[in-house]
Parts: structure tokens; C-alpha cells; sequence
DNA sequence: GTCTATAAATAGATAGAC
DNA sequence: GTCTATCTATTTATAGAC
């Protein structure tokens, strides 16, 4: 048998990038060990190496799938200007668009079979996310007490995660249904809910 | 090896009530034709005696709960009284409900996968539920347009996908997390988007 | 129409060589 | 730290007996 070239110097990150991209095209369900290893190359042994079992390496990848979502929104809402609200409503569109290219959202990263898991980085990139988005929901000033913000909190996911989800599932057929139109639609959804809460 | 007790009568309908119980337990990534004969106590090639595969199975299956959707939510409107924002408003929550409960929803139904497959039964039943929904829609008033009508009832499936799928996936933790709560909450975010949509 | 038996994939995970 | 090789379990689907 032809000996394979050997080490690879940096497999745990690559085998965390490699899950981003098979997850980003079949889904949770789609993602297995083996097929992260085919596609770089490796024996299906390797990551055992790096990673306890399928779930430790899951936990990885969602880690940093809150890091980076967190980055992404601040770098948006940033983008978006000073006004609260729009700063607020592009997050959602921030989050369609993410998510649909990495694969690892909040079902992901909230995952009920990862929390048994209680990896430290896991919960702390969580908890960082979920800061982040809060605060953006009290400065838009809608939210008079923690009660609302938490529930404007709550809506805004819904929108997001809806979108996301109908539009992977072939639900949503009319219109622009190219990422970044969808991505729209949930902005433009979150704009409106934005309005109601202050009309409230 | 001792024989089993031979034929079943109607196997083909217990097949699909087992499919369901099945998708509810575990999602649709848990779904097999296997997993679907041993619950029922018959051998793993029965199933293709009555389903060409796997897909065929799944097609039956998004058929029946598209026409029991419809079912649910017709009675539920009514039930709701006459007020119209209210009928349709209401029908989120008969979603969340439903699908919990049975497994299959609008990523079921419009699933991609089947929408290959062109099953007569499937279309038909997938375009009575959008039919409903819209003449829902329409009734409420908040709608002038045919375009208008359709955003409302894209937002509708948003908000009850979204809170399914968060609901699913173990993201809401914060207050009354039973069924009946998440479903009371769809409804409530339901009418708030009726609210915005009046005055517009 | 249901059974037994089986084939071919694929997955998760481990042992032991290098 | 990566490899080869292997074990066990599961799935989809088919062939052929009854």
C-alpha cells in the first residue's frame, strides 16, 4: 500500500473548517466524521485524535461558529449606522446570510445534545452571542423592561431562523429568493416588528 | 428460526401512522424504512412491497399530513369565532401544535427532496393547505393586494416555522416552554403582525 | 403480501504499527 | 500525530421462498 504524505501540522483547525463546509452543504444530518476526514485527506482515525467523539468535535465548530456570528453582527449593525433600530433589524439578514454559508446557527450552537456536553468555550461563546444581541435589543429603546427586550430578543431569532429554515427547505419559491434576498425579507421583518413594539 | 405471525391487513396505512410517530420522535434525519418496520413488528422488506422507497414513503406521508394540517386548521379557525384577524392568527399556533406533535411540516410537505418525485397526491394536497392559508390571509382585511396577502402569509409561516424550529432545537429556555406556550406565543406574534400590517 | 437472507454503503470508534 | 486495519451497528434495497 502507497503510504499517504503524513502530517498535516494543523489538522485540529482544518478538521474544524472542513465540518463549517460540510455542514454549510448537507446540514446537521449530513455531517458525519468520515466524510470531514475524506475531504481532507485523512484516514477516518485522525480525528480521534483531536476530538473525543463526534460531539466534541460538533461543540468545536459551534464555538466558533458564536464567535464568528458575534463578529459578523457587530461588524453589520456597525455598518448600519448610528440609528438603534436599523441597527437592530440588520442583524437578522446578518443572520440568514451567516448561518446559510457556514451551516452552524443557533440550532447548532444551542444544540440540546451538545449542552450535555458542558464545554467551557461552547457556553461562553454562547452566552457572549446572546449578550450581544441583547444589548442591541434594549438600545433600540422599543423594550422598555427586560420582559420586552427579551422578547424582542426572542422574535428577532424567530424571523431569522424562519427565513433560514423556509428558505433551506424549499418553502420559499416567489420572488428574490437569491441569500441576500432572503436576507432582506427577514431585515425588512425584523424593521416591522421593530414598529410594532414602539407602537405598543 | 420461528416464524412471524404473517400478514397485517392494512399495512400500508400503519406504515404511515408509524412514520409519523417516528418523525415526531426524531426528526426527520432519524427517519428510516428500517426503523419504521420494527416499530411495527414486520420485516425490513415489507415496507418496499407498498412504497418503491424510501422517498415514496416520505411523499405518502407529507400527502396525509398536508390534508390533516388543513383539517386542523379549518377547525381551528372556527373555532376561533368570526373575527377574521383572529382566525388567521390563531392558525399559527395550530402549527406549532400539529407539527410537534406529528412531525411533518411545511420543510416535510415542500421538502425539496420530493418535489422531484411530482406525486399527484403530494402537489395537490400541498397546494390546498397554500390555498387555505392565502383565503385566510385575504379575510383578514390587512391585505389589499394579492402581493400584500402573500408577505402575510410568508410572515405567518416565518414566525410559526421559526418558533417550531427554536422550540425543537432547545434555543427557548425563558417561560412557558411547554407546547401550548410556544404555540400561544406563535399566535401572539401573529397578531402583532397583524397590527403592523393594518397600519401600513 | 409477508417472510428470510443477503449485498453494498456508510458511520462511529478502537487497536496497534510507524 | 497520523496511518492501516478492523469491529460493530445501521441503512437502503433486492432476491427468492412461502
Amino acid at each position: 500500500m502507497a503510504r499517504r504524505p503524513y502530517h498535516h501540522g494543523n489538522l485540529r483547525a482544518e478538521l474544524i473548517e472542513a465540518s463549517f463546509a460540510l455542514l454549510a452543504r448537507d446540514g446537521l444530518s449530513g455531517f458525519s466524521v468520515a466524510q470531514v476526514a475524506r475531504t481532507l485527506g485523512v484516514s477516518t482515525a485522525s480525528p480521534y485524535r483531536h476530538f473525543a467523539d463526534r460531539d466534541h468535535l460538533l461543540a468545536a465548530v459551534a464555538a466558533q461558529a458564536a464567535l464568528e456570528l458575534a463578529d459578523r453582527i457587530r461588524s453589520d449593525a456597525d455598518a448600519a449606522g448610528s440609528d438603534p433600530r436599523e441597527r437592530f433589524a440588520v442583524t437578522a439578514g446578518t443572520y440568514v446570510r451567516y448561518v446559510a454559508r457556514r451551516g452552524a446557527g443557533y440550532p447548532v450552537i444551542f444544540a440540546t445534545s451538545l449542552a450535555g456536553l458542558e464545554d467551557p468555550e461552547l457556553v461562553q461563546a454562547g452566552r457572549a452571542l446572546m449578550s450581544l444581541m441583547l444589548q442591541l435589543a434594549q438600545e433600540t429603546g422599543v423594550a422598555p423592561t427586560p420582559e420586552r427586550a427579551l422578547l424582542l430578543l426572542e422574535r428577532h431569532g424567530v424571523i431569522a431562523q424562519g427565513y433560514l429554515t423556509l428558505h433551506r427547505e424549499g418553502f420559499l419559491t416567489l420572488g428574490d429568493v437569491s441569500l441576500d434576498g432572503i436576507a432582506e425579507r427577514a431585515t425588512e421583518a425584523t424593521r416591522d416588528l421593530l414598529r410594532a413594539f414602539a407602537d405598543a
